[in-house]
RNA sequence: GGUGGGAUACCCAAGCGGCCAACGGGGGCAGACUGUAAAUCUGCUGGCUUUCGCCUUCGGAGGUUCGAAUCCUCCUCUCACCA
């Protein structure tokens, strides 16, 4: 492959990229001479659950590893410790280093999905923060100053209104910084939202005479199932990648055709070509937009799990959906006869409340073995039934 | 340290003695339409062995009143301005 064509392949979907020039010639040295170059991405090991929005940047460090890189995967367990720099949450748990070990290890599997490792070094900042001591830490904060400090956007938004900052928050963009001059990286990930604090290792890198300066490559964030806000964990729209064939594949097909877009350019190893081939294709009427997202949903399911879950999965999607099949992985309850119906779907787990139970059938959206109910007051007798709850919520109940 | 403002359901935000389980918007759920989606339209959106009815909710604790989210007292937390 050549070196234009592997840069290329690195330029893809990124939202900026810092000093391109050094990446370019990281490559081409690569490729005339066999050398490696580093390439960082540090995580925070809090939340060790990896979704979709965190496979955009392992997936371009794959591709750096293709090309020459060795990725330095950090676990922030240091700056872990110290919390969060997002203000308003309270003073974060301490994580003993037990459940930071678990974390990283959780990370590790699931990166490697994504990651080759044979080409990735797992490294942890308290190996060297620790080390640093007090007086370290004193020299660290001569390399910076507060007036630039405050040029952040979120810092400036907040000093100006008069909310307040800790010095904590300050600390954290200069020790992750500190990780790139104690790993002497040469090219280091993060999202846009990270770019200060990607810099900073740039900065710090300089100030500490590494001998180079790493470049910086920060990928768009993910927009979740909506569409609108950035793919996580707490705002519940996110796929994650140790979730089931069935519903990776059936949370892809649930996007909107607009965003199908985004995630093929982001997610799919599909070249870009064929990519706007497709969506012409799409324009012009000759290739059904449905098509075009059962293929993103199939590629998706089978990179985190495997050719044969994605095709049972399209199967039990296409059933479920299309032919109106009832699933046969649905939960089952037995229930003792003469149940009120509205308690029964409580106790089948597909209603929150016998409130929102009877709502529900007011409304036509309770079905009992395919046949829609209206009589809120109806009991159920001996027998087995399939319960369901508009399109998806499905149950079986054995009544005795 | 001083002075004012605010705290309402998942979020924002009305209400300022009874008609308040609490306007409106967002979100969510459901129905129609579709491609299963988006967009659009419609309905619902505290709980309860069963919506006649009962119970819990308007920062917390007391109080006034036949009756309080609404009035009074104290407390907590927040915001703004001044120092």
């Amino acid at each position: 492959m050549s070196v234009e064509s592997a840069i290329a392949e690195i330029e893809r979907g990124t939202a900026e990229i810092i000093d391109r020039e050094r990446i370019e010639n990281l490559i081409r040295k690569y490729y005339e001479t066999g050398e490696r170059f580093k390439v960082k991405l540090g995580l925070d090991p809090t939340a060790p659950d990896l979704h979709l929005g965190h496979t955009v940047i392992l997936q371009k460090l794959s591709v750096f590893q293709k090309h020459g890189g060795t990725v330095q995967l950090l676990i922030g367990d240091f700056t872990a410790m110290i919390g969060d720099p997002t203000g308003k949450s309270e003073t974060r748990k301490v994580l003993d280093r037990e459940t930071v070990a678990k974390n990283a290890q959780t990370y590790k599997e699931q990166a490697f999905k994504v990651l080759d490792p044979n080409k990735t070094e797992l490294v942890f900042n308290s190996e060297w923060l620790d080390a640093l001591g007090a007086s370290g830490l004193v020299q660290l904060t001569t390399q910076f100053n507060v007036a630039r400090m405050l040029e952040r956007d979120d810092f400036e938004k907040r000093y100006k209104s008069g909310q307040s900052i800790s010095i904590s928050e300050f600390l954290y963009p200069l020790l992750q910084g500190y990780d790139s001059v104690a790993l002497k990286s040469d090219i280091e990930l993060g999202g846009t939202d990270q770019k200060f604090n990607l810099l900073m290792g740039r900065h710090l890198q300089r100030a500490y005479n590494v001998g180079k300066e790493q470049a910086v490559l920060m990928m768009p964030i993910l927009e979740g199932l909506d569409g609108v806000q950035k793919m996580s964990k707490s705002l519940g729209n996110y796929i994650g990648i140790t979730e089931a064939p069935n519903d990776i594949y059936a949370k892809v097909m649930s996007i909107s055709d607009e965003l199908m877009w985004r995630y093929y350019e982001l997610l799919s190893d599909r070249s870009l070509d064929e990519i706007s081939q497709m969506k012409s294709d799409v324009e012009n009427g000759s290739l059904h937009p449905k098509k075009a997202k059962e293929m993103l949903a199939y590629e998706i399911t089978a990179r985190f799990h495997d050719e044969a879950s994605a095709k049972e999965a399209k199967e039990a999607f296409d059933n479920l959906f299309k032919q109106k099949l009832i699933p046969d992985d649905i939960p089952c309850v037995e229930l003792e006869s003469g149940i009120w119906i509205c308690k029964a779907l409580v106790e089948a787990g597909i209603s929150p409340s016998t409130s929102q139970a009877r709502r529900d059938i007011k409304q036509g959206a309770v079905r009992i073995d395919q046949e829609k109910i209206s009589d809120e007051q109806m009991k159920l007798d001996s027998g087995e039934y399939v319960l369901q709850v508009g399109k998806r919520k499905f149950a079986k109940a054995k009544v005795s």
